[in-house]
RNA sequence: GCCGGAGUGGCGGAACGGUUUACGCGGCAGUCUCAAACACUGCUGAGGGCAACCUCAUGUGGGUUCGAGUCCCACCUCCGGCACCA
């Protein structure tokens, strides 16, 4: 063992300080315009585009989260060369910015302008490679202009249009479109208040137009949920709308026509009573006198019920008989038509035919009514049986019984015969019903793109002619009170005269969902001061679809389903040629406040990421956000393990610097390990360091950053043991210490871009950035080893393991496997019964028999 | 209730049907130091044994397989979404 005053002097290297480092390079790198993408070349283009952020005002580690592993991909990807554009810009309309204003007597521009001045900063102190020229402020007039020219062109496509409506109304942020109302309570997607209904006249995009084709995803990349998520929120059912006739009564001549739909035709002769919503437009037409009375008062009362108490499901279902009869094209037969609420008046028809004997709600109806239930569907042996409960459950065997001409059928084959038949006497069709609605854009708030429609006394709506863009937003406005648009207290704003007849009119006050904002803020990135067209041809043609988008699943049936929307709107309007926006979407998790809940600035659960980054510099605050967990995972924020991160930034920065130096105390410091060769030792580092790149690179492409890092620790773990000994130095470590820079510059950009400035000086070479520099390739004859540890099993139990040169065979593995000390202990003078040589010789399994 | 996803050490998490527990945190011991911090080295799933070793462990119970964290069936718990959608 060495003595303690041989040992060379430790050699005093500099410490590693993110401090002097980090604001250098990200000067440096601003100066040399290394980001700024060069977009007049598609060719070899990679299109990253990252959810832009809320100017809230303070950056998070949420948003750290969300866009570090993103500006890795930017650079991993430029290292293979790709023509990579990361833009940024912000979603700065919103709610938000207007309760600043009421609260601190200041303007929502000047609030949210500050908000983005400080926001850009701490996104610049990631040293993320956003390209800044592109920036894109939705509450800027250039931009939110063409939120209006859009509009006007579907308005003029029949895309959007104005209906009245009852409506899902927010207290804080007014008229909300379905999907932003969540949960069993119904509240507010944003504010979480509780959300009410109101008769509005409310603006609508047609979104339900292409509800079959926003099933198709085959031409865009989404995660799995996702997917799911849109898919069962379009709700597409397929069945038949049948025609019932009311039948003639002493108050009512009958004939008229109720339509019902259901995904169960072949239940149709077991339709024992039909049910209308409150709001069907029938109800006061139908009802007969005596039951006026009644049936007025439940519909009031169904009316003034909130959301809630309406949808609950575990409420008694109620109704009133309306006395009238509905006639059953099928059979003929007389049923009674009843009003209730647990038909919802805008799903399908608003009307069912009730088959109590085969459907759980129409049942327990039938039961507190005392109304007949006749099963009519029945697997063998089922068919005499009591009905105790709607049989819904579906199998191979079951047939329609009860049910006239088509009793016997098997209940599929005899859904479709009813439907043909019902179809050629024109009192049926097979039809298909979506639980997608419209888009509700209209808004009741100042903070948001103006809807471009002027109402005249004499011309009704007329859309602002183009000329006339944007409608300004007034500077100021008075936000006071509640209810009333702030729009509509602005005298200079409301009047204007009519663009047809030129007399006195008024401004919508209306202003739009933000959600349109963010429905194509890519396409603008693109071309972000272009005056003349919202989106320039040539760039949209050349670099979209995104060829990769991240952000959060949160937005999964709001964002990533408006956006697919807008995109084919606009492609009807010929502005695009793309069925989708974007290729490929990755979800990332959420960082959640150390209480477990969302992290907010209204929870006060922020962690700021100003403070880590003054303590360990923002590369150790990068590589512990993606060292966490899986990227798709999230999780409660902790910073438990951030030194671990931060510790591996030295070593590396060690190695680089200061390969012999020994640590005092290690008593191995010098050697190399077990008698090891100096060349076995140099073919170790060369192995590991060409396996790590191998399996690094697959991380990078799969977006698995947690065992990209970790694999880069062991790697450098490795690199440690031959420390000081006679090949750290040498050619392999040098190039497993280039390899390791290369390796961990995209996530880790400014010490490996400092470490690789000082090699380059050391070796009297140019300087030239690591971040421009290539990818390197792996050298399968590295990877290659020379011997293999094979593992050995007895009856699947781990019993020893054998060394075996690589290209051995699986006989003679077999033969050396039956030879090891250990295994012929554990067979205790068995003969195996069957040896599996596993996976091409990587593992051994000996079958015996007792 | 329906539709997704997930349950692995004290903790975050690894693991093409093939050595469970990589990597990191935490903990323990040691070296360095006047001392501490830093750094470095080693150990660290549970139980048993002086030991080489043995037994048991991936939410629970079954199954398929030479071999199951991984596949199949039934259940439990947690997270997300939907919720009288006919």
């Amino acid at each position: 063992m060495t003595q303690t005053s041989d040992r060379p002097e430790r050699t005093r290297i500099e410490r590693y300080d993110p401090a002097s480092i980090e604001p250098r390079w990200q000067a440096r790198w601003d100066e040399l315009g290394l980001y700024r993408t060069n977009l007049a070349d598609a060719r070899n283009r990679y299109y990253l585009l990252t959810m832009y952020p809320y100017p809230s005002g303070d950056l998070h580690i949420g948003h750290w989260y969300i866009k570090t592993p993103t500006d890795a991909i930017a650079r991993y990807q430029r290292m293979h060369g790709r023509n990579v554009f990361l833009p940024i810009g912000f979603d700065a309309f919103g709610l938000p910015a207007e309760n600043a204003a009421i609260k601190n007597k200041i303007n929502p521009r000047d609030w949210t302008m500050k908000n983005i001045e400080n926001m850009r900063r701490q996104l610049r102190s990631m040293g993320a490679t956003f390209d800044w020229d592109s920036e894109v402020v939705t509450s800027d007039p250039d931009y939110y202009r063409w939120n209006q020219w859009f509009f006007l062109q579907f308005l003029k496509a029949g895309l959007a249009y104005r209906q009245k409506s009852a409506v899902d109304w927010c207290p804080n942020d007014g008229t909300l479109a379905r999907e932003q109302v969540e949960g069993v309570d119904r509240r507010c997607w944003r504010c979480g208040a509780k959300v009410e209904k109101r008769d509005l006249d409310q603006w609508y995009l047609r979104v339900t137009k292409y509800a079959d084709e926003l099933l198709d995803f085959s031409e865009i990349e989404f995660p799995d949920p996702v997917r799911v998520m849109q898919t069962n929120w379009i709700g597409r059912s397929e069945g038949g709308e049948i025609v019932f006739t009311t039948a003639p009564s002493a108050h009512h001549p009958g004939g008229e026509e109720l339509r019902v739909f259901t995904t169960r035709p072949d239940t149709l002769f077991g339709a024992t009573f039909m049910v209308l919503a409150p709001e069907h437009p029938l109800v006061g037409a139908l009802t007969a006198p005596e039951r006026r009375e009644e049936v007025e008062a439940y519909v009031a009362a169904a009316a003034a019920k909130t959301e809630i108490d309406r949808l609950s499901t575990d409420r008694d279902k109620t109704g009133v008989p309306i006395g009238a009869d509905a006639i059953n094209p099928v059979n003929g037969e007389r049923i009674p038509i009843f009003v209730a609420d647990y038909v919802l008046a805008g799903y399908g028809t608003g009307a069912i035919m009730a088959v109590p004997a085969h459907d759980e709600r129409d049942f327990e109806f039938a039961v507190r009514f005392e109304l007949p239930i006749r099963r009519v569907v029945a697997t063998p042996g089922q068919e005499g049986a009591a009905v105790d409960g709607a049989y819904v459950a579906h199998s191979a065997d079951e047939i329609l019984v009860n049910s006239g001409p088509f009793s016997g059928l098997a209940a599929d084959e005899g859904g479709r015969r009813i439907v043909a038949d019902l179809e050629a006497r024109g009192l049926g069709r097979s039809a298909v019903t979506y639980r997608l609605r419209d888009w509700l854009i209209s808004r009741q708030r100042y903070w948001g793109t103006p809807i471009p429609v002027i109402h005249c006394p004499v011309d009704g709506i007329v859309p602002v002619p183009e000329e006339d863009l944007p409608v300004r937003l007034p500077d100021t406005v008075d936000y006071g009170g509640s209810g009333v648009n702030p729009l509509t207290r602005d005298e200079q704003f409301l009047n204007v005269s009519c663009p047809v007849c030129g007399g006195p009119a008024k401004r919508e006050t209306d202003t739009m969902d933000t959600f349109i904002d963010s429905s194509w803020y890519w396409y603008r990135y693109l071309s972000p001061h272009r005056q003349d067209a919202p989106i320039d041809d040539d760039m949209v043609e050349g670099w979209t679809p995104v060829e990769q988008y991240t952000g959060g699943a949160e937005h999964a049936v709001m964002h990533l389903l408006y956006a697919r929307e807008w995109t084919k709107m606009m492609r009807d309007i010929g502005l695009v040629q793309q069925n989708e926006p974007w290729r490929r979407v990755f979800n990332q998790g959420q960082i959640l406040g150390t209480d477990g809940e969302r992290m907010s600035k209204s929870r006060g659960n922020t962690v700021d990421p100003d403070d880590l980054v003054s303590k360990y510099g923002a590369d150790t605050v990068r590589l512990f956000l993606m060292f966490m967990g899986p990227w798709d995972q999230g999780g409660p924020w902790t910073t438990t393990g951030i030194e671990g991160v931060h510790r591996f930034l030295r070593r590396v920065w060690t190695l680089a610097l200061d390969p012999a130096g020994m640590e005092p105390g290690d008593p191995d410091a010098g050697r190399l390990p077990a008698g090891q060769s100096r060349d076995a030792a140099e073919a170790a580092i060369r192995s590991a360091a060409h396996r790590t790149l191998r399996d690094v690179t697959e991380d990078y492409e799969g977006f698995r950053f947690n065992t990209m890092v970790a694999k880069l620790m062991e790697l450098t773990n490795v690199l440690y043991r031959y420390r000081g000994s006679e090949v750290a130095g040498g050619a392999a470590w040098d190039e497993a210490i280039r390899l390791v820079l290369l390796m961990l510059a995209p996530a880790a950009p400014h010490v490996t871009e400092e470490l690789w400035s000082r090699r380059l000086a050391g070796a009297g070479e140019a300087w030239s950035s690591i971040h421009v520099a290539r990818w390197p390739e792996v050298d399968p004859a590295a990877v290659a080893e020379a011997t293999r540890e094979v593992p050995v099993q007895v009856n699947g139990k781990l019993r020893d393991r054998v060394v075996v040169p690589t290209g051995i065979s699986d006989a003679e593995l077999e033969r050396q496997v039956l030879a090891a000390p250990k295994v012929v202990a554990a067979l205790a003078g068995r003969t195996p019964a069957r040896v599996v040589v596993a996976g091409g010789g990587r593992l051994v399994n000996l079958v015996v028999r007792d």
